[in-house]
DNA sequence: CTGAAAGCGCTAACAG
DNA sequence: CTGTTAGCGCTTTCAG
């Protein structure tokens, strides 16, 4: 800056003044400093005007999310930029893959990093450790999955209600054994799932004691793993509600292997890519990632602008979308 | 900092030390400065520091995909955090839509917070914009897609020599007249992938002028309609490559709606998610984003690192899948 | 309309 | 082993 305003032949603050679009500069004077900044191909240092300035504002989002690399995370990223580029905010993300320990070290990079808000899907068993940064005043959105130990705007899908519609549908085509495979109850999105899940069958009158039920799956290996060793036991279930979208890959490929797709009903929680073009379609309950995204990104911006009522929480519905896989009867070979 | 070193009983710089992990202080003080830390919930201002530190590196990065709302982007997004976490570096995202606009705005945004490196795909004609900043010494690795009007470090698939792939196998199939659908030409990798569809033809003496060539998809709609227009006129083609993953989704519902998705073979550039789970499966030139993403962090990182050997131009190697589709035979309906 | 001086939170350089 | 002083690039405050 000092070099842009010795070329202009002016003195820093009026050189501040014309970058910030301030008043009282002359038409003449914010020629000559445009021209100069252009010149010298001058950008100003964000993180060092935000030292002095009142504000205090970066600019800068921190986001973690499941991981960059997977279709329910890039959908809510998605949404979370398209909301942040219009107000020129810039977005840090980061995976979590589901480890308490990257969760914590990617909020420490955030905070240290200044960032005015945070959007984060958590897996720790507490939150309280981000009590101090909210008493700062960083307004901090909880997304997919609600937090321990703390409280503050949180959006998620209404995954118990989910798990019902999956079971409800499953119930009306007739079936009796449905088969939970869901993935470690120390995701609390996992727990809610299999609590929707059995409390439907309750609520219908149906005994889950003696209910095929696997948890702990992770990938798509483990349970493909898991669905054929359930298939090929005895007494195997005529419907499988998969818990998450990996899960419904591994239970795809194991049916087919077996020979058992067009047997063996499916439903799976979180939609799969090209999941209309397969045969039989997969019916899957869907979520709506790029909404939940949305509503986390228009809650940080609220809070910067001021609003400080109590803190909310979103519950964005799930839709069944019937394609095939759940609307397959208990076969008559059983 | 201040509030450290006043609880703590020290002085500033023993807290910086102590923060920093640098030598020459007591295990004694280090336990006070650390307790009182832990006691405020302090954590150091990185941006403030690098404003004095003689690196002046703010440990971010800056990087520019396709979309992050995008399977192939998301792979390269995935490999390039890997790398950045291991030694300690944020990453700022951000989706180029190709939008040469998004492109400039989305670089001076990274610019303004001083990133230590940028990593770039870009649509703009020229990022001549870049050579200030390179000369500043910031290092740019372009993936994905060549550069224009400056040189720096590239990090791309090998487009041209994966489309010749794709229509040596469908000529090796029988097929003569073979469809060409591809994106907008101004994006350096349709380009480069129709050149390569169209000299592995001239090599192997097939007469190219006639073949159906359509250009300008940019997604799955525009895609879907050219492939049915196609199919559906005089003198359709027994084989199509499709140069882009949403022109071969679009493609594959017009084979399914029309009922030849048995009869006309299609080879699509990019794999496409549960693409080998189709019926039948898809034949793809699959490219290794994950491989793209990790090379060019691994460039970055070099650069910064001090190497300052001449720009380098890595070409990922493609790879033809065989899944089912590519091998369909030339009809004897037609 | 413009500029000089002070200071944001931190680290470099030097002195104890 | 520890503290003091200056200054990074910018904005605030206040004086022209």
């Amino acid at each position: 800056m000092r070099q842009v305003a010795a070329l202009a032949g002016v003195g820093v603050k009026t050189v501040s003044r014309v970058i910030n679009g301030e008043p009282n500069v002359s038409e003449a004077t914010i020629e000559r400093v445009r021209r100069a900044a252009k010149t010298l191909d001058y950008h100003p240092d964000l993180h060092a005007g935000n030292l002095r300035r009142a504000d205090g504002r970066t600019r800068t989002l921190g986001l973690l999310i499941g991981s960059v690399d997977n279709p329910f995370s890039g959908a809510l990223h998605r949404a979370v930029e398209d909301a942040a580029i219009e107000r020129g905010v810039a977005v840090f993300t980061s995976s979590l893959d589901d480890d308490p320990q990257r969760e914590q070290d990617a909020v420490a990079a955030f905070v240290q990093r200044r960032v005015d808000g945070l959007i984060l899907t958590t897996v720790s068993e507490s939150q309280s450790y981000l009590i101090a940064e909210l008493r700062r005043g960083t307004p901090v959105v909880f997304v997919d999955r609600e937090p321990a130990g703390v409280t503050s705007d949180t959006v998620v899908s209404d995954n118990a209600d989910g798990a019902a519609l999956a079971v409800r549908h499953l119930l009306e085509q007739g079936h009796r054994r449905i088969a939970y495979l869901g993935d470690r109850p120390v995701i609390q999105t996992a727990r809610e799932r299999r609590r929707g899940f059995l409390e439907e069958l309750g609520r219908q009158g149906i005994a889950t004691r003696d209910l095929p039920i696997v948890e702990g799956l992770h990938d798509e290996r483990s349970a493909g793993e898991a669905a054929r060793a359930m298939l090929s036991g005895a007494n195997p279930p005529t419907a499988i509600f998969a818990s998450q979208n990996l899960v419904t890959l591994g239970v795809i490929r194991a049916l087919r292997e077996l020979g058992l797709h067009r047997d063996v009903a499916l439903v799976g929680f979180d939609d799969i890519p090209l999941g209309d073009l397969l045969e039989p379609g997969i019916t899957v309950v869907s979520q709506d990632p790029h909404a939940i995204g949305r509503l986390a990104a228009e809650r940080v911006f609220s809070r910067l602008d001021g609003d400080n009522s109590p803190a909310s929480r979103l519950v964005v519905p799930t839709r069944l979308i019937p394609r095939g896989t759940g609307e397959l009867r208990p076969g008559p070979h059983r």
